[in-house]
DNA sequence: AAGTGGTCTAGACCACGGA
DNA sequence: CCGTGGTCTAGACCACTTG
């Protein structure tokens, strides 16, 4: 007798990913081709190619046409994280959320905007400066940049009362996005706003977005110091 | 005549993904279900199945069963990120390579390592700290703990031949990984390995690892100041 | 209870890329 | 060239979740 139940594509997915981890297949290893596989354990090879490409996305495996599918050699870690409306990630954290407008100006980009956006000349664009606030004390510092030719309706926000990172996010949809984290000093106003002592360490994201290829957005979001960015199971 | 081309899935995405960034589709909103955008489109239920999975894994839609599928009112800005082995990213830079070796002993974890692996009381761990150089100067910073309890193995590794990170990467697959990003500010023998000026801000990515409920390893790495972490296309 | 997404199958053809 | 993964189809059944 064998079992009645039928193999989904997870079960292959983990009895493929266990022959991976007990080295029944090596890192470098040629996997046998889909068909064969199918074969092996009884199921189509449409599920099987549902449970490699899984493996591929996660990184274990690599896929090409005829090439076949391998264990990687050098796996990497791949990880995925969520960069919500600051709203709701202080929300979801139970605490109460506040904002401040600190600047709203036309001002000419400088240099480090220019490279962000691959602009080879400056553009006159609007910058908003804004603090998050988390149970009223500074959350997050953003300075932002946005680009008032695909976005003339941002000059009719009231910006004082809804933060530009909100309504960009629910009334302009992008299609291409660059996102990069480091680390900075706390200096001069920076410090100040976000009250972090002089010369500590800040997390930082920046994050650019794109319609088209026209520049929507770029955003510097600096973070009190302590915070931490996890990823997603 | 209609078009004698068939529709992709990645044709099908598209399309759906046009009509949300219009507002065909409004935030909130409901979407057909899979069967009628298939018929409207002259496709296989599955294709379309195929197009909304990809929609709902780049987080511009939610689908739940009987639920159907809904465009995201605040919509995420997810991010991935590859983390390689340290020597393939300085390679991968055009810069040469170096390791050395600072330290191996065996000690007693501290509560933030415990925290890291969810272990209730203290235990013996090999400690290993090392040192990156891309280019003869120094890269990343890393402090290591192993479970030998899971990991007997690497006490046979000449560690200062070989990175604990390269060995355990290429020798020891894990089934679970948490990963996180932060920035701390250099101090002491962190400052003076990285030869970082005191003060300055360093990103920090923390991994941790584990096969089944077992701590493999867990790795504080810090990076030499102007890291940057960017994620994938 | 019933609607909707999730998955499996079997078969066909396509397209990339190694030999 | 031709092997291998990639995709499409049509139909069936399952499983979750909401009304």
């Amino acid at each position: 007798m064998t079992l009645d139940t039928r193999l989904s594509w997870t079960d292959v997915r983990d009895q493929v990913r266990a022959r991976i981890l007990n080295r029944t297949y090596a890192p470098g290893d040629r996997l046998p081709r889909d068909e064969d596989i199918a074969q092996e354990l009884g199921c189509a090879r449409t599920t099987v190619h549902r449970a490699m490409q899984d493996l591929a996305l996660s990184g274990l495996v690599e896929r090409k046409r005829k090439g076949g599918t391998h264990v990687r050699a050098d796996p990497v870690t791949r990880a995925t994280f969520d960069i919500p409306i600051t709203r709701r990630e202080v929300e979801d954290r139970g605490a109460k959320y506040n904002y401040q407008l600190i600047s709203r100006e036309m001002e000419q980009t400088p240099r480090a905007v220019m490279a962000r956006f691959g602009l080879q000349a400056p553009a006159q664009m609007l910058r908003v400066r804004a603090l998050h606030l988390a149970d009223n004390r500074p959350y997050i510092l953003e300075d932002r940049w946005v680009d008032t030719t695909s976005t003339p309706e941002i000059l009719k926000v009231d910006l004082a009362q809804h933060s530009a990172n909100e309504w960009l996010v629910r009334n302009k949809p992008y299609s291409r996005v660059d996102v990069r984290f480091s680390a900075i000093t706390a200096e001069g106003t920076t410090a100040e706003y976000l009250a972090a002592p002089l010369g500590s360490a800040l997390f930082v994201i920046e994050r650019t977005t794109w319609i088209g290829a026209d520049p929507i957005t770029t955003v510097q979001s600096v973070a009190a110091p302590g915070y931490q960015l996890v990823a997603q199971s």
